[in-house]
DNA sequence: CGTTTAAATTGACACCGTCAAGAAAGAACG
DNA sequence: CGTTCTTTCTTGACGGTGTCAATTTAAACG
């Protein structure tokens, strides 16, 4: 009934996750290779198929626990946000892009489909699909038709959320240059001004 | 004084790009090896890097068409539109959107700086600005402060291409889904109406 | 022709992801 | 205890990659 093992399965696993995360954090997905996980985790080469079927199944865990944070984000911005529409929104948008430029990496990671093809991943899925029902029903909350809430008019919804993930994008790619600032913090007080703009556009 | 050869330094240049091209498009950025680049244009595998200095030389020599393309795809569109500067935006985010969907890999090669960083090659480096020159300049025809030209606000016309980037970006990597159809067709559509939403908006 | 210089090739090295087979270790049972 | 069985891990191999180095081929010039 295996009670006390020296180090447990989980740990290994443990392990081998958190030397992706650093791996990935430290030299970009690139640098993510499965030979140099096992390395970091002490294990060998081929250790690490025994957790994970191929380099897809790991990418896609780091993309779900992104998913998850972003989603605390996001939860928590809008929780602190005042209690009118246009505040929730731009509480969101805002965590959304403070997120973006705070995890680069896992972002871009949630993001692009060849590098994990979330249909093929349901549980990360889930946690993909439970941020883009938050971002939905905070940002639909007030839109015309939304009485059904079977269908709601998806139109205003996709577009402020393409602001913002626009935005998020072109900043992390360096696309805005330093027309902005280069410290963090100027970055993200340019982010909030133009996201302030984009979101009094939207309100009407 | 070398009149006629028979194949050209430019002739073997021009094969190793365009069969670059067709990897691309054929099997996405990761199929695109050096050496099956090569393969393709009939020469040695050590071939290429007498006209690439490396992998990354190649993709930026691809941004850069790309941004010629899409620099194209903005002038006829702007060209094409009523003279109104509603419509001109319009247009202008169209043609974007419609680039990206048209031709997504060299899309995600353009705004993907861990794939070519842009910084380090200055003529593909200018194709960009130049396109981002013209999007400010659409864009920014008719804001607040644009009487002198040196710094008109840049808020307004960021928000404007972030909203246009990130719809552009979250079709592309199919992050929503099936909702306006499937077929190339429905997804354009679908495109035109929120960006027409979108514009709407700005457009006070 | 020979000589010089540029172009292209072949070969090697260190990585990579992953398949396959074997070794080691532990649990289950007699 | 020993034996068997099963799960876990390692070692080894294969074909692929980008790129450096040395070498061969081809062109240009005198």
């Amino acid at each position: 009934m295996t009670v006390t093992r020296a180090i447990s399965r989980d740990d290994v696993r443990a392990s081998i996750l958190q030397a992706s995360i650093s791996l990935m954090n430290e030299g970009g997905l690139g640098a993510l290779s499965m030979r140099e996980v096992a390395r970091r985790a002490g294990v060998s080469h081929q250790a690490p198929y025994h957790y994970f079927t191929d380099r897809e199944a790991i990418l896609a865990e780091l993309a779900g626990d992104g998913f998850d944070r972003l989603y605390d984000y996001m939860v928590s911005a809008i929780g602190l946000a005042r209690n009118a529409r246009a505040e929730k929104n731009r509480a969101l948008g805002e965590a959304y892009i403070r997120f973006a430029l705070n995890n680069p990496e896992v972002f871009r990671l949630m993001f692009r489909v060849e590098m994990c093809d979330l249909t093929r991943y349901p549980v990360a899925k889930a946690k993909a699909d439970r941020c883009f029902q938050l971002v939905a029903d905070t940002l639909g909350a007030g839109t015309a038709s939304t009485t059904d809430k079977t269908s709601p008019d998806l139109v205003p919804v996709i577009a402020a959320w393409s602001a913002a993930h626009g935005l998020a994008t072109l900043m992390l790619e360096g696309k805005l240059g330093d027309a902005f600032g280069d410290t963090m913090d100027q970055r993200e007080e340019a982010a909030r001004r133009i996201l302030a703009f984009t979101s009094q556009q939207f309100s009407k």
